[in-house]
DNA sequence: GGCATGATGGCCT
DNA sequence: GGCCATCATGCCA
């Protein structure tokens, strides 16, 4: 996670990612969607410089970023790279494994295949919200575990997804 | 399956 | 005041 985001991102593609619940149990399951978001980055909310909302972008790395759009959406990043340089990946989507019976309640009973299929699908399948924003990964509730060798998957890198800025990049990491 | 549209509020100029 | 790193729903096919 010291490296730069666009290595992170590819990386993390096939690791696993729990919240831990109240009772102790986790919530989760297999990376299969990233993006990178870089320093120099326009499309980065770290574009412009530090402020209230992004600070944590600017902190060590290994921590979460989270913000709220489009007035109703959470959103998770994982910030990486050097401190001060403003990177981190967004975690775009998960395979459902682990704690399902809480994701299907907490996105209203949707299809399991549409439980965690999107960055704000996620948070919402997770329980994650701006409350957490800040948290050390593997300190905290949130849970970070490296594929292993035999589960590494193919990955693909293609535009990223949503934005209007700096669109070139093949900054999108998913799954084959 | 695709496409259009509305919801809804913080953030920044 | 405009812009969002989005999603659910409704319509059409």
């Amino acid at each position: 996670m010291d490296n730069s985001a666009v290595d992170v991102a590819k990386q993390l593609v096939g690791w696993e990612l729990y919240v831990k619940e109240s009772d102790s149990s986790l919530t989760g399951g297999v990376i299969i969607e990233t993006e990178a978001y870089t320093e120099g980055d326009a499309a980065s909310h770290s574009y412009n410089g530090k402020t209230a909302r992004n600070e944590v972008m600017f902190g060590e790395s290994g921590r979460i970023y989270i913000y709220f759009t489009y007035g109703m959406h959470w959103c998770m990043n994982i910030v990486t790279g050097p401190k001060n340089r403003g990177e981190a990946v967004l975690i775009r989507a998960i395979q459902p494994t682990t704690g399902l019976e809480k994701m299907r309640k907490r996105r209203n009973l949707k299809p399991d295949y549409e439980l965690a299929n999107g960055p704000a699908k996620l948070c919402q399948a997770l329980g994650i919200t701006g409350a957490d924003n800040g948290l050390i990964i593997n300190d905290s509730k949130i849970i970070l575990k490296p594929s292993n060798n035999t589960k590494k998957p193919k990955v693909k890198a293609t535009p990223r997804i949503g934005i209007k800025k700096d669109t070139h990049h093949l900054w999108r990491f998913i799954v084959v």
